[in-house]
DNA sequence: ACATTCGCCGAAAGCGCTTTCGTAAAATAA
DNA sequence: TTATTTTACGAAAGCGCTTTCGGCGAATGT
């Protein structure tokens, strides 16, 4: 089943492949009766454009590419299928296609990145969970390749990005905590070459400080952002001198494993310890407890994020789109008031 | 910053196009020195084949897609995200791309599918979640495309699939709800315009016929593959005059939903009724309580079905690639012996 | 009536790469 | 030494599409 080419549709309509393309993409100088019978007969013939042609001859990919960081990251988390839904979403509406790209190692990382942009496989990158120093973001922008990206570096003027206060969303949250009398909450991090991460251990820091609370760093965890890490980080705090009477989390799927440790000794969250996570994940109603957390909507994001792509690629001033959402504390049953003694 | 093309490469090396190409593709004709001079030369220049122009003369897309049917799923889901993080394993680890293609509407479906086998984007699709009479599938047939899925349709034997005993799975699971005394069972199902909710739907209806239960209609509930929508069924089934003392669900995001409604009625799954879901996702164990569940490893299967694509694309005889696979039991916590006298 | 503009389409080059074919020069055979 | 095979490369066509340019006939102007 061979495919229909311009110059068969050029063919039966006793017409030159030029007249037919310009007819296609609506050029003002081929007459209406043309279009007409071009179009038609282009459905009835079911020609659809060789893609790689097309794109080679104009130069531009149709096609965006959502690249995630190596390690620590998986594309079955939560977060990031989320995020792809949203991406989808914009891209599609505008007949775009998506594409995902997962290295495995960071040299790894650097080669697709530069493969993507000089392959003319895309026309433009969504980076998320940027680094503090990120050499990603270096590349693109030495290149001049149109990205956005889910977060921020730690320098981060000259680029298009989308993210969340997370200082603000952490102090919002440890505020709240501090409100039911909390005093010893830990905090449970993600590594700190991750900027949201740093951010989000600094808003910790500086809500410490704002209630005046002395800094504590054997209660401060830095993990990887899965269950299994939350659980034994919870784990060690629960079993130590001086247990704290809250977690803070930086992500839902930590928090979950937090509550794992906290059933497994017997003791129930929002009562004998508080717990707030951070993402706001659909799965958070339906913890034991249900997850009490900082949250922020995936999907949109990636909506938003492939807007902005879209518009930069367009030709927008990237550095027109920068945009700080603030997360939002959704209460659910892992917070409560401090035990006045201690569940030791 | 422009791309270094094949033809700067050759003027750099005072050779041809060709001889650049040919060199860089391992053809036999060309001295090793001077490969070794173009190779050395294509690295230093930062040298990246034009991905569009190579595929316009080769024909070979380098990239796959994975297409998802339009309702009731989406890329959010942890069932497809984890498929899709194996998908991407396999291909990756070619070299080539991997294509997320998701449609909202039917016709929208079609169109996607057809302009993706035409526009030379990809080599091959994976599809998922295929109809008892899948258009789709008869499309790539008719159009000899290369693809595989994930599922079967009614009729499977002309192309390549990958799937899951699932009315085996059901029976094993009715079968182990039996042994726990359990006679009253209902059913969780989805659309039965999907195959695999057909297929368990089968296996429920065995499993009854070979423990002598009759079957009850009023007691199978077909519906979305979500929390909701599983809870608001077994809210249903819990309120009715004769509520079931056991779930069979057809997925773990319709059992998580079966879990809430359970507790919202003061009951505690696993005693008071039990519940076993379908997927055997992570998240399951962190449930209230752990959700016993068949497993199946949506990773694995990612990698095995693209595996499967890459040989087809390749020329292997698609009807040599049917995998049947089992899944398995994992007791959590939601199974438990029927209680004698009813929680009324 | 002529010149002039406009509408509509064909011709042709080019996007960057692959691949077949032909052919010098070098190596081997005679 | 001459004839034959290899070796190593260049020439050229082609993949399917876009886009600039040029020019014909028809419509307008004066």
């Amino acid at each position: 089943m061979k495919r229909t080419t311009l110059k068969d549709l050029a063919n039966a309509l006793d017409l030159t492949e030029s007249t037919v393309s310009r007819a296609l993409n609506g050029y003002a100088d081929i007459s209406s009766r043309t279009v007409e019978r071009v179009q038609s007969a282009a459905v009835e013939l079911g020609y659809k454009p060789n893609q790689n042609a097309r794109r080679l001859a104009t130069g531009v990919a149709e096609a965006v590419a959502y690249v995630i960081p190596q390690n620590h990251s998986s594309l079955a988390e939560p977060f990031v299928s989320q995020l792809l839904q949203g991406i989808d979403d914009s891209v599609s509406r505008r007949g775009w296609d998506l594409l995902v790209s997962h290295s495995r190692s960071a040299e790894d990382e650097a080669e697709k990145i530069h493969r993507l942009i000089t392959s003319g496989r895309v026309g433009g990158v969504v980076l998320s969970r940027p680094f503090r120093n990120d050499a990603r973001i270096k590349l693109l922008q030495k290149a001049n390749f149109p990205f956005v990206v889910h977060g921020r570096s730690r320098i981060s003027n000259s680029y298009a990005w989308y993210d969340i206060d997370n200082k603000l969303a952490i102090k919002t949250a440890i505020n709240h905590l501090v409100g039911l009398g909390h005093r010893r909450i830990a905090f449970i991090g993600a590594p700190l070459y991750y900027n949201f991460s740093y951010q989000r251990l600094e808003g910790y820091k500086k809500a410490l400080a704002d209630n005046d609370i002395p800094w504590d760093e054997s209660i401060v965890e830095i993990t990887e952002m899965n269950d299994d890490s939350g659980e034994s980080a919870a784990a060690n705090q629960l079993d130590s001198e001086q247990p704290p009477t809250a977690f803070m989390c930086v992500s839902d799927t930590q928090a979950i494993g937090v509550l794992a440790a906290i059933r497994a000794r017997g003791l129930t969250a929002g009562q004998d310890v508080s717990v707030i996570g951070y993402d706001g994940l659909k799965i958070g109603r339906h913890t034991n407890p249900p997850l009490t957390t900082m949250s922020q909507p995936q999907a949109q994001s990636g909506r938003e994020l492939a807007d902005m792509l879209l518009a930069i690629i367009d030709g927008d001033d990237p550095t027109k789109h920068q945009i700080l959402k603030r997360a939002e504390l959704v209460l659910r049953k892992t917070d409560g008031p401090a035990r006045a003694n201690n569940y030791h």
